[in-house]
RNA sequence: GCGGGCGUAGCCAAGCGGUUAAGGCAGCGGCUUGUGGCGCCGCCACUCGGGGGUUCGAAUCCCCUCGCUCGCCCCA
């Protein structure tokens, strides 16, 4: 019988990893607590129109990478490849913007058809903020400031911020006729993925990572100076914001998001450590997003984690934090006394201590062998006399050899194991 | 979707056309029927991801396929 394998990208969490996943997990809701945003949760399957709409017909995610079916009411459905979407459409849906400005985060996987590579799954796990109804430019820096806490929190370090302003939608017209119409002229000296981009989507062009085209970029229009003085004001403001924050940025006009719905505020928050998927939280403003899903004008601001990449990026600054360890092991053989051990377990863990019982049937030296191993400081031993009596042979595992078993009733195990 | 690298036991691996496919860790059994950590002894791949081919002979060469991996692309 063969047997069978997850699908291609999908991939297992194992308990020594999530010892780190549960760090990140706790780490992230502590600051989101102490930042005043509650959580939501949406569901994992969408409505296929959801994204085309929301993220953009135009876009890679939604051309290429989502995971769309028809269920059996012939209904086109899609799994999430983003969060943002979702919570916004869940906004809109409750009436929660009727009461005023949301701060809400979210965290769970994410499903992109893409080929596998180090950082990059199928389905990844992401970690969101959204600031729905955050109208000003501080707002922006507060965002980020958020992110970038939790990450330094975490012990992350050698990470970089990246910022650009996309504009208004305005802006963003006018500049993409002016960089068509260049791009146009000087198509034969771009790659050709660059060149299918003039009409899919030129502003990608910006940060393609071919050196030629990089090069011949240079003396493209700049996206800085088609944007409006409103914008740049705006944009001035954020920097300050982060200036006052003490929060270290690099400013990249090149700094283009795949997702439509982004304008003035965009970022990335990347690590050198991470080969070719670097970017560990990426985010900005979308004003518009709200009002395209069919809800109240509502300006809004948010960013999103790789789960994955940030606890790449931790286990190599340190490893997991140490597994489960027993206070008790508790050992036994025999019909009677299993069920003593049962017994024993329960008043253990009822007393808030960790016990771990031996189920196996195994001999006592193995049984034994397995008590060291899960590093426990003590074991019960519960034989067929032990069992009559009604008490259990209680040993130190990390005394010598010599005889140290002391005979207990329970009530006395549980004494001495309180007293550490 | 496009390129490069790699698949030998649960894990780490040696072998790179010719006898029984090294070794280590883990596991199992024993020395030691109910007492661990150390040590010693023994066992643990009819078979090298799968399929086909070349050859007297294939884990080793070729083709296909699946998977992993690193890039491109894309993004968290």
């Amino acid at each position: 019988m063969e047997p069978l394998q997850s699908l291609r990208g999908m991939v297992d969490l194992l308990p020594e990893r999530l010892g780190l996943w549960q760090r990140v997990e706790a780490t992230a809701r502590e600051h989101f607590r102490r930042a005043a945003i509650a959580e939501i949760r949406t569901p994992l399957l969408e409505a296929t129109e959801l994204f085309a709409r929301g993220i953009g017909e135009g876009t890679d995610v939604v051309g290429k990478e989502m995971y769309t079916f028809f269920d059996r009411g012939e209904r086109s459905c899609t799994l999430r490849p983003e969060g943002t979407a979702s919570v916004v459409r869940a906004a809109i849906q409750q009436r929660l913007l009727a009461q005023g400005p949301q701060r809400l985060w979210y965290g769970g996987p994410m499903f992109r058809y893409e080929r596998p590579q180090a950082g990059r799954q199928r389905q990844f796990h992401q970690i969101g903020v959204e600031l729905l109804g955050a109208a000003d430019p501080l707002s922006d820096g507060e965002a980020i400031a958020i992110a970038w806490d939790l990450l330094a929190d975490l012990g992350v370090a050698g990470l970089e911020l990246e910022l650009n302003s996309l504009g208004t939608l305005d802006d963003r017209v006018r500049y993409r006729a002016e960089l068509v119409a260049w791009l146009e002229a000087h198509r034969q000296q771009l790659d050709p993925d660059s060149q299918q981009r003039i009409t899919s989507n030129p502003l990608r062009v910006l940060d393609s990572k071919h050196p030629d085209t990089q090069a011949l970029l240079a003396g493209a229009p700049d996206l800085q100076d088609a944007l409006c003085p409103e914008s740049h004001e705006r944009f001035r403001l954020v920097r300050r914001a982060l200036e006052d924050l003490g929060i270290p940025f690099r400013l990249n006009p090149r700094l283009v998001r795949g997702l439509d719905y982004y304008g003035h505020t965009a970022f990335e928050i990347s690590s050198s450590q991470l080969g070719a998927q670097a970017t560990v939280c990426g985010g900005g403003r979308y004003d518009g997003l709200v009002e395209q899903l069919g809800g109240p004008a509502t300006p809004a601001v948010g960013w999103a984690l790789g789960m994955e990449r940030l606890v790449l990026l931790l286990s190599e600054a340190g490893g997991d934090p140490a597994a489960v360890v027993p206070d008790l092991y508790v050992i036994s053989r025999g019909e009677a006394a299993e069920r003593q051990a049962l017994t024993l377990a329960r008043r253990v863990r009822r007393a808030g201590l960790i016990a771990e019982r031996d189920g196996s049937g195994a001999a006592f030296g193995k049984q034994f062998k397995r008590a060291d191993r899960s590093g426990a400081r003590w074991a019960a031993v519960i034989g067929e006399s032990e069992a009559a009596e009604g008490v259990a042979v209680l040993k130190d595992l990390r005394g010598e050899a010599s005889d140290d078993g002391r005979r207990l009733p329970f009530e006395g195990l549980l004494a001495v194991l309180a007293q550490g």
